[in-house]
DNA sequence: AAGTGGTCTAGACCACCAC
DNA sequence: TGGTGGTCTAGACCACTTT
């Protein structure tokens, strides 16, 4: 020790250090925040700022009246932007999330909403004509019991009523699949990311500890004719994910 | 008012409303915490709540010891991932930072390390042999005052030694058409996104305010023969960036 | 010299979880 | 029923900026 770097700070990596040294294994939990203020003889205030900088870290998760446990470790799962695009993928009858690198994504609370108004600007980027509306389809993912992706795909009412794709299931090969049925093959993309603060509904819906940022993606696909035939926009835990595009000049 | 929600998130609500009104231009100072714990009756622990909020928002910037202002309104950066490096650009002598929209952005710091050891998995992106060396460039950029991005980009001495690419300016086209005139035109790029905290240095190079994350973003550009020719390492202000994948299936 | 944000202290109450 | 994290209070000192 013995910088002169703030309490917390110094509190912060002597815990970092007795994690990662094992003292506490994953899922574990930590002394209280009364019984470490206790034991460095710290206020609770300053442990809490220490645990804070954990919490941002992915490296622990305090659950209110219960405690502060030791997250479980979690390798980010591996996003291929480009790949998993590809139309030999979907075209064969893979779910773009397969590509996902072998990890169960699991799909949850998924909602088919038919004949809904879209918000100004998906009716903007899908080209809508006035009054038209879409299918709205929104889900969410998990990974290990892990809720790690929110996803809302937004399709032409008009394109897509009566087809598959407004079913649960949208059958092999999914939404691609059945918009190149429809005449729509989906042939050029846009992916437009930002990181934000979650909202109120995102920290509820990813159990994400306080502070921690979200993903926002949005896909654009467009079929040959320069329409546009689906806006996805997706949230995604910052943590759990790598993000990759590759590609040649 | 009214719900029951907390208090540090109801005042951040109110305060947050107050400068979208316009009650605090940019760059104004807001009362002190102090006086802001006196006007609504909360204690100064409060009030420190809820300004974190919006220092995480991008919202205001506390100076230490000066004041907490309102941060001058700043549309993000679009980077275009890849359009920037398609090679019908820097093969004209543009540089691919000039693809970020119209924006000055302008390099700070500039420093050109040759013949230095390369980290770990720098050398294995490189497939460096034991005890090949690298060089070293690293940047800081700046628009509108504001520093957004950290780079570091890594080149093997074997490679570039001797070359342009070693001195402080690149000349016409930049670091690509240098390594295209030495027969490493680059023809492949991968690029991984993470999120995570920043480290120390970042956080004082980057001026970032305390919880703001940062995008890491890694380069790799491969000649045609399938070797490494560039590993580029770059820290992004999370909050300044929009980023860009357009591409075909 | 006055005022500021950052840090720190030393308490308190609450709703909820686990026993 | 005891312990917990989350919230809140009401102070304090420090190094520094601004006037």
């Amino acid at each position: 020790m013995g910088t002169n770097r703030n309490k917390y700070e110094q509190l912060a990596d002597t815990l970092r250090a007795s994690i990662k040294a094992g003292d506490f294994a994953p899922g574990a939990q930590l002394p209280s925040e009364r019984s470490l203020a206790g034991e460095y003889n710290v206020s609770p205030q300053t442990v809490r700022q220490a645990l804070a900088l954990l919490k941002e870290e992915g490296l622990i998760e305090a659950r209110a009246t219960a405690g502060v446990f030791v997250r479980e470790p979690f390798e980010p799962i591996r996003r291929r932007g480009i790949q998993r695009l590809a139309r030999d993928r979907w075209g064969s009858g893979a779910s773009i999330w397969s590509t996902d690198e072998g990890r169960d994504l699991v799909v949850d609370q998924l909602v088919v909403d038919e004949d809904v108004t879209a918000p100004k600007h998906i009716a903007a980027a899908l080209e809508l004509q006035a009054s038209e509306t879409v299918c709205l389809r929104s889900r969410r993912f998990v990974v290990a019991d892990r809720p790690v992706l929110l996803s809302r795909s937004y399709l032409p009412q008009s394109l897509v009523g009566g087809s598959q794709i407004t079913q649960p299931d949208t059958g092999p090969g999914g939404t691609y699949a059945r918009l190149a049925e429809l005449g729509a093959t989906p042939v050029h993309f846009r992916e437009e990311l930002r990181v934000r603060p979650p909202v109120r509904e995102e920290i509820e819906r990813l159990s994400l500890p306080v502070g921690a940022p979200v993903i926002q993606l949005v896909r654009t696909a467009w079929a040959g004719n320069k329409r546009p035939v689906e806006v996805n926009e997706m949230v995604l835990d910052a943590l759990a994910y790598v993000l990759d595009y590759e590609f040649d000049a």
